[in-house]
DNA sequence: ACCGTAAATGAACAATGTCAACCGAAACCC
DNA sequence: GGGTTTCGGTTGACATTGTTCATTTACGGT
């Protein structure tokens, strides 16, 4: 690995954007996020394997950065696709077939969100992304009309059936789910209906 | 790995249940699938690494074989606790329980269920169990006087309900999410109420 | 006693995550 | 300008993993 880019001094960090931008990359693609190994990634980004250590304290690390990536990803799909919406139920539809899409079209980046972290950091940065997703979400039910003190409540809900419906259908393809139009307008029917 | 006691002839699938019982069991243990691995499995039973080969084509496969096993197992749970109760309510609940309680107390085993499979046989076995264990629940539903023809799809939304929350509560600890109690009460009410 | 064959082993390979030691050049000091 | 530090990175090694292939063991019918 003669890497002859060098990055200049002070500016050591743009490496760990490559390195996380090629983790991302490989994990859309790939979605076997086992053949997203360091030396993988490390490869991508023309650096030598140990390189990764000098910006991640190790692997699930990375990961973790990755996923915080993904939850910002998922976030701005579920904000675009309620942009221009004044009804804050259509808002809830177009909210839930966006995350559903997203799931669908980039399985790797979903998976990577909700993997089991097994050492969680105390002050997860990740949860507090997924937390502040999960809020705006929030926000639309309680334009719903629904009493205010179950607003929390019916967006845990309604999450709750979007990421189930989404990890089951990927884990187990046969299952014959309702169509993801039929789905979403069935859940949030009985959920804010 | 000399191993005295073996297996009596035409009898080598005894083998098979033992590596299954030991992944199994490793799983409920250490609950990372990862540490989970071949030669440990194999070792766990007495055997050396490369007997595993003889009984199932991979690891990946073993894993299936596991999967099954804990399909079996929630199924149980599930079962059994509706066992004694009439009204099909009270039964959704007891079952509604039983499931996230399975989740918690064995998330080895419930993460193991619905992992993404890689090569997807094309005659799942373990989507058949899957299957099975919903039709029970969807039966139930159908019991609670809803329309004959939601019975499946309610059935659908409180599975994702459940899976979800199981799912999320592992992955992120530090969500807030209403208790167990109140989490199935609100689902059921939301969904068959 | 013998021998086919079912049951299992052993050595080896490539790939992985990670550690400790090392290197090269850019920036600073005088 | 010459010397020194230190940032940004590499080399080499180790233990472990999944898996293959060739080999060995021992059961059980003859």
């Amino acid at each position: 690995m003669n890497n002859v880019n060098r990055n200049p001094r002070g500016e050591g960090d743009r490496l760990r954007a490559q390195l996380l931008e090629a983790a991302t990359a490989m994990l859309a693609e790939s979605e076997d996020p086992e053949s997203v190994s360091v030396r993988a990634v490390t490869r991508r980004a023309g650096v030598s394997p140990t390189a990764l250590y000098l910006h991640f304290q190790n692997r699930e690390e990375l990961f973790r950065a990755v996923s915080e990536e993904c939850f910002a990803r998922l976030g701005a799909a579920m904000a675009g696709a309620a942009e221009g919406i004044d009804d804050p139920r259509e808002q809830l539809n177009a909210i839930g077939h966006a995350y559903l899409r997203f799931a669908r079209e980039h399985p790797g980046h979903y998976a990577v969100l909700f993997q089991r972290h097994l050492e969680p950091k105390p002050e997860d940065d990740e949860t507090k992304l997924g937390m502040e997703v999960f809020e705006s979400l929030v926000n639309v039910v309680r334009r719903c009309g629904v009493p205010d003190e179950d607003a929390f409540d019916y967006g845990v809900l309604l999450w709750m059936g979007l990421h189930g419906r989404a990890a089951v259908a990927s884990a187990m393809p046969g299952f014959p789910f309702p169509d993801e139009d039929r789905y979403v307008k069935l859940l949030e029917e009985r959920v804010v209906g």
